[in-house]
DNA sequence: TACGATTATATGTCTAGACATATAAGTCAA
DNA sequence: TTGACTTATATGTCTAGACATATAATCGTA
């Protein structure tokens, strides 16, 4: 089930912003939802107010949250900054962008790890995977589609889990804290099965997010993503000085 | 010349970080550096533990700096992190990748504003802009060329820069200190007179990155990059959890 | 009713301590 | 020289206070 990310031994003042980042990501406290005042979470986790104030310090300069004078603390709406960087899940981006989210699974295999694939997953040798495609789209517009790798050495439980309802991201998401990750993003061409499956032309252009997630130095997954260039715009946004 | 960016009355914790930002920025505490211990910084400053540690924490969250157990602080090296969302200076962005900078102004205009820039650059008024457009190489190869646009209402300098022989990027960098900052990632396929410019053949795949900057709400620059999308490719790496 | 002054309150910053912990560096023996 | 052990030290976390400050809410007045 879903692990806390911190491995060992959690320092307070971190599991408080964990237990809060939590609440945030699963959507149980939404956008715009008045988090604890301070001396709330100091009586309910009897620390110093010093400790949360660390706590959400740190995640109001990741920007999940918004703090006001005399007001309270609040959720963001979703974030410019996490938009680019930090979304693993392409259906809390979509949900967060109030468009409905719509998932196809297009294919799923279950195979000994080929040397393309071993060369993918950065690994030398690799047991089995399991080799995910699948489509997301937003107000039943394609919005992107997904293929994906997941090392089963590492993840076991993906061999037997269910990707035709659930995305892969998602049920990862939840299922295995990763540590690191790398994104790489250039653009393509559309060739005729992008085309096809996005529903554009051939030759129109792709944004491609190429994302690898690890935990400590073992592979997880790799996994390629293609957005309508021309219409899907990452945006970042974020402060300076 | 280069301002302190937090406006009014910066509180100590962030004059600390400030300060050390603008050096570690201008290279005067290069990669691998050791900054001043916590207890230096505390004698230096004349202030308590805690409050050079809030402004070190930041610097490390952000990765700017490395903190290590008995070691000290260290400065790192350029930040993949930074690569899609922090770099504003392409010309650091080469030579931190050990490449050869090559610069080349293509074009410079000095106008009065019109609908086309003020909706570029989103403000209603504007005087005077620049515009300059230039290509950016690396071992000489086309690497990027810029289409920038700066807003000589906010930064009257730039009318008589010398942009021929130093890129825009940098010389706003040094003399602008700016305090908000949005990307928009996109792709597109080149037409003739990209494709002349980087190089490549008409209707190859083009990543760009659109660059807006604002200090305290006031515009001061937009730009678009465009990049090779077959070749160059950004590299984003983060820690999870 | 609308506006201006006052007040209460949540966050923002800071202090002077404390103990914990990882680890670079030094020490010593095999 | 190498490996194991010890020690010193810088950072990591935390406390129990303090005062500052922005501002939502209230109250009073025109």
């Amino acid at each position: 089930m879903s692990l806390v990310t911190d491995a060992d031994k959690p320092t307070l003042y971190k599991r408080i912003r964990a237990d809060i980042e939590k609440r945030i990501l699963t959507g149980e406290w939404p956008p715009g939802h008045r988090i604890p005042f301070e001396h709330e979470l100091v009586a309910r986790y009897g620390c110093s107010r010093m400790t949360v104030n660390k706590a959400l310090s740190e995640l109001a300069q990741a920007d999940l949250i918004e703090r006001r004078r005399r007001a309270g603390s609040f959720v963001r709406r979703p974030q410019h900054q996490s938009a680019v960087l930090k979304i693993a899940d392409i259906r809390a981006e979509i949900t967060a962008l109030g468009r409905s989210y719509g998932y196809e699974l297009i294919g799923r295999k279950l195979r000994a790890a080929t040397a393309a694939d071993r060369d993918r997953l950065g690994v030398k040798k690799a047991g089995k995977v399991v080799a995910i495609t699948c489509r997301h789209s937003a107000d039943k517009v394609p919005f992107a589609v997904e293929d994906r790798l997941i090392d089963l050495s590492s993840v076991p439980d993906a061999a037997t889990a269910d990707f035709s309802r659930e995305p892969p991201g998602s049920w990862l998401l939840h299922h295995v804290p990763w540590t690191e990750a790398e994104h790489t993003i250039s653009a393509i061409v559309a060739d005729d099965r992008t085309a096809e499956a996005l529903d554009i032309a051939v030759g129109a252009p792709c944004l491609v997010i190429d994302r690898y997630t690890w935990r400590s130095a073992r592979t997880i997954t790799a996994v390629r993503l293609l957005y309508p260039g021309d219409s899907h715009r990452l945006v970042a946004r974020f402060k300076g000085g």
